[in-house]
DNA sequence: CTGTATTCATTCGCTTGTGAAGCAAATTAC
DNA sequence: GTAATTTGCTTCACAAGCGAATGAATACAG
């Protein structure tokens, strides 16, 4: 195996700046256009594709934890962009809904998203951009799975 | 131009999924093997190529503002790690330096990362570690040329 | 020179996230 | 059928970062 190169060491040092950075910039952005902030766009992003969800589903979906997602799925509610639903037959299970409020706020946050995330990957090629998609959904999972043998 | 793909539309979402994960992850690493957290595990990293440089340069380096610099400089130097110094002509300025614990514990964060590092990159080839890298570098400098034209 | 603007760092008030603990509903074990 | 455990969500106390405002020191314009 190949002796790891010095900058590859630094891998999480420069993910870290990155995402500080960004976040900040993608806050600024999506407030200025659709007047939320970055862990609400991915609410939205979330519940496009899986609408009516549990919140502990959700809070794994956007990878926050449940306190997080409780304070988060309350301060939209307050906005009136989700609804809690009771889940059913589960009696602890609350299912998230969007409200058509919800619906439109998220094909904004999408049209955001597009331009942002075009900004973001400017002189990467098409290959570059897929393996930073195949990291970034990798790299969590790898993470979960090596947590026993450390 | 190609239409983006649906995908690449969604890759801040994955990129601040995939952070939050990640840093409660390398945080808890950390904090077991050396005792500290990333943000102060970025200043380390940052200081072993740039000791003594400025506050504001510090905060720079590793993508936070002022006054988190500030906060995050006073509970190391609380703890032993680095320590200010007057910045010479310059009477406002102030330089930050590792002390003799904080080059150890330097070290031991070098450890750290290459280990944890390791872990993240498995699945990719060196190219694809390259692409991510080179992402991880260029979009904060691309965000910060093209805020004006918006 | 002197007044204005700029720069570096800090303080302040606030937001959002975290882990730990708690509660109620559901499941499992015996 | 009851006790013990697990699950889903919430509450709590606290940590750390942010923007705005502030305080000092320097630089610049006239």
């Amino acid at each position: 195996m190949a002796i790891a190169r010095p900058i590859d060491r630094r891998l999480f040092f420069w993910f870290d700046r990155a995402h500080t950075i960004l976040a900040k910039e993608a806050d600024q952005f999506l407030s200025d256009n659709s007047g939320i902030g970055s862990s609400q766009a991915s609410v939205l992003t979330y519940l496009g594709f899986h609408d009516g969800c549990g919140l502990s589903e959700l809070g794994e979906g956007i990878g926050r934890n449940n306190p997080a997602v409780t304070g988060l799925i309350n301060r939209m509610e307050q906005a009136g962009l989700v609804k809690r639903v009771h889940g059913g037959l589960d009696g602890r299970r609350k299912r998230v809904q969007l409200t058509d409020e919800g619906w439109s706020k998220r094909e904004q946050v999408r049209e955001d998203y597009r331009i942002f995330n075009e900004r973001l990957t400017r002189g990467l090629t098409q290959t570059e951009t897929d393996a930073v998609l195949k990291f970034l959904t990798l790299a969590p999972e790898n993470l979960s799975k090596n947590l026993s043998k450390k």
